[in-house]
DNA sequence: TTAAATCCTAGTAAATAACTAGGTAATACA
DNA sequence: TGTATTACCTAGTTATTTACTAGGATTTAA
């Protein structure tokens, strides 16, 4: 699968929506300035995610999106799926010679881990994360060796 | 975090390599054939794989790539890492101004989210990956439907 | 009527992905 | 000793994607 930045500003979008949802609608404006995001690409990422529906917009003024589901009904692939377009590509089966098996093997394997990938993502709600980051308080703040990472891959096999 | 074709590459090769690194080494340019990825942009590919210690090559005629560890000691976010730089993106604790809160919050849950992912793929060893994929023999077949990402490695190849 | 907001399209600069082209260095083998 | 085979290295190049800019249009509360 793809997670890429834009997937994340997808998210991140969507999380501020979720947070700051609950006494009317919410501006791209609002969000493009708290979340540092400019708003004409705002609106692009949010033109996908009406197109799945996950959100709604209320035009004119006083108006701005609402999560076009509950919190708990949307999950993380949902999102990134609906901006990222989360294309097939093995498709071997037909195209080419697989005869030996070698190809067609690791192009299984990596479908197998795309689609656990997939599903562990669409386990997660945006209700979930919100959640559990109230619950952890300062959230991801022990954890903080890897979440990030940088160069520091190795930082792992410590 | 970040997971592009470019990762896929990576685990698709390293998978290759796993597959077939039984009797001797594995060539980048078998691996080039097989995958249908070109062989310099392996070599680029392998070239940061070693640098983590993932693979050890060998010169000369007969010569390849091992695996740098066994199979059951390489994660698949050891490889993704390697070559996708997951680079390190919320900081705003002493950049920005985050007295309100909201902009930290929504980035203390992509993290906490960012964490999970990551941790999720460190789970995953190549030694698990090709355990299950023989197993379930058929795999992925019948989920067909949106595994993934970008097919051009076959209308490259053709 | 006006201003606030979504909605829509086209274009663009910057970054990245993926590849090409040229090498150098090590080494098995004739 | 020479040669072919492989890894290894560097500097490009093209295509794609990101992220943004610019300019509008539609809707609607006030």
């Amino acid at each position: 699968m793809r997670l890429s930045t834009k997937g994340r500003y997808a998210v991140t979008a969507m999380l501020d929506l979720t947070l700051n949802g609950g006494e009317g609608p919410v501006t791209l404006a609002e969000i493009s300035e708290t979340q540092g995001i400019s708003l004409s690409y705002l609106e692009q990422l949010f033109a996908n995610l009406r197109g799945k529906q996950l959100v709604r917009g209320v035009r004119g003024p006083g108006g701005g999106y609402y999560l076009g589901r509950p919190a708990d009904e949307i999950s993380i692939a949902d999102i990134i799926c609906a901006v990222d377009e989360w294309v097939e590509f093995t498709r071997c089966g037909g195209r080419r010679n697989c005869q030996d098996g070698k190809r067609c093997l690791t192009h299984n394997l990596w479908d197998e881990l795309s689609s656990e990938i997939f599903n562990f993502l669409s386990d997660i709600t945006l209700a979930e994360l919100v959640e559990r980051g109230g619950l952890s308080d300062g959230c991801a703040k022990e954890r903080g060796k890897r979440v990030t990472l940088d160069e520091t891959a190795d930082s792992r096999a410590a």
